[in-house]
DNA sequence: AATGAATGAGTATTCATTCAT
DNA sequence: TATGAATGAATACTCATTCAT
């Protein structure tokens, strides 16, 4: 009984022209991922691109879309092993160590969305997957607040600390000197303030 | 004795470029900004823009400064009329305003921003003026605490909430659902704690 | 004692790809008419048309000469049944009629007879075929006037009258306004009067 | 006084790519006519075809209104010279010898007629200066008849004329051997018994 | 007999830039 | 200052054909 193959060795051409498109535009941003670069990259022919994916938009969002499902599996998946108690703490951890670890992730998701802002479609997608982050991240501030499921206020909470660690990204990108555990203290505070308010 | 010309009275076509640009880009994204497109706005042709700038790119920076250095003006201009105690309340009701009127800096920003991941010289730009707008809402920091001058927790108090308000702003203009009242809330919260620690 | 099979159920394939071929022709001309859109037609795979034909023009050729043969066909099979006496105004009401109901093999024909402008080979194809027709007409002719055999009045007959009705059927094309009554009472009236001159 | 200049001589590259365009398509076919081979033809770079032209089609289309237009001025030059009376006569052996002078104007529109069967745009151009040309033709039969306008008999001849014309050029395109003098003969002898019915 | 993957040449079009006037 | 014409390289995408399976 021979096991399901994974898609990746199903598809083994599409899985690379995936994994190019997020690399050329993860090293070279956007304007740089013509058909011809990321084809190259990938070790294939430009016209088999179209083959696999009938637009170089869909490639890119194909990407794109894999890009992000595999951040949340990776938020998830520390939620999973993080013991109860330490979960905001860990959230910031992981966050924080996130931004030099996943520094290409980050590129990849300022090159989308600044596109996404005249690209109604590609707006779409960040939206659901956004959307789907934020939710994860607001399961975290849930329990670490005691709480099975998010109310209102965690919701509010995960949707602001997920922007604002974007946009603390954004600055570390653009300036290695931004004063990044500072700014993960000032955040942090800001989260337990707003899970445990003062009576 | 006459007075110096405004610059803009002093060229007049090569401010029209410069407004042409910003505009363009704010509407319709750095990818659709051609020369052109640009020149079409401006009213001129698109050889005459290389004779006001060397490159398309050369015009483009210039439209990036000239609207940072708009907004820091804005910035500075707002710190001089509120009055000693109201600063920070200022700071976050005007942040939270602009949010809805600057849309179009913000979205000029950000597509630079994503740019200047690949291209030095934008990257120089942005951080440059990124420094001294962050500067300038130290300064407003600091007389919020009584200080005349910044210490390095009103700088990166102001680093960060400048980044975190990027952030939002990125993720309100992808999704107009988002939360800002809440996270103005949260950001003025993190930033009072973080100005007056608790004894 | 089996009978031989038709030659559209000994190779079933074959038959299918040179109808798809003449369907896509007739609705969305030759330009549209890419092997991929043929075999998507036929329900097959682009690679297969090569298995059964050497190249694209080979199909398109047995396709061009598949619906002259079949148009042959139905002009004999009239002659067959009309009664002497009437073949002359038989043909008339038949090509008439024929405008409206043939209209796809038209169609496919002017297609053709455009690019047979620049293929030889095509030419060719079309010249035999349109020979044979002509030849076929002479003889309707021919009986009409109470010959067995087509003289050179004959020909010279059929080979106008037949390219008149093509011209005809392009202008009724292009223009469904186009006089269609008129236009075959008058060409009527000159296949009369070249029959039987006036002494 | 300087005379106005003629529109070749304002425009000479946007002439020439028209002559360029009509000269590809009536030697080597619509087929043929790629942007590379126009422009190579007229002696210019690809690019700046898109400069005259927003569209290749737009300059294909040019090109057959300037062809169109062409016939159009030689039938009306024709009646212009031709005696009253003999009208008919010099309208047969002008179209009898068109036929061989102006192949590459035939050429031409069969196969833009090829194409404006599943080209809207195109078929509607065709319409237009078929109309032109017929109403002009129209014109000519009126004259033999001795009206000054003409009636509705007149403009079904032209119309039928004119289309079996194109007919039987489209026949000879293909096959030298079509009995060109016979047809000739025939179409007269229409047109003379549809304008004047024996009693 | 049939498929799916791959190629390489070809398509129209856009672009920043140059330059003579 | 300003224009209009011109270039050459780049773009995404299509196509007929080949071939291993």
């Amino acid at each position: 009984m021979t096991a399901a193959p994974t898609p990746a060795k199903r598809n083994p051409t599409r899985e690379r022209l995936i994994e190019a498109a997020f690399a050329v535009v993860a090293r070279e941003g956007l304007e740089a991922a013509s058909v011809k670069t990321i084809a190259a990259e990938a070790g294939i022919t430009p016209g088999l691109m179209h083959y696999h994916f009938p637009t170089k938009d869909a490639l890119l969002e194909a990407a794109l879309r894999r890009s992000l499902e595999a951040y949340r599996e990776r938020v998830r998946s520390r939620r999973a092993v993080t013991p109860p108690g330490g979960q905001l703490a860990a959230f910031f951890a992981d966050a924080r160590s996130g931004v030099e670890a996943d520094a290409d992730f980050f590129r990849v998701r300022l090159a989308f969305a600044a596109q996404a802002l005249t690209h109604p479609g590609l707006a779409a997608v960040l939206r659901d997957l956004n959307a789907a982050a934020t939710e994860e991240t607001a399961l975290t501030f849930a329990a670490a607040a005691g709480r099975s499921t998010p109310n209102d206020r965690d919701q509010a909470l995960a949707a602001t600390l997920k922007a604002a660690f974007d946009g603390v990204m954004l600055a570390w990108l653009n300036d290695p000197a931004f004063p990044l555990d500072a700014a993960g203290a000032i955040l942090e505070d800001a989260a337990q303030r707003w899970l445990a308010p003062l009576p």
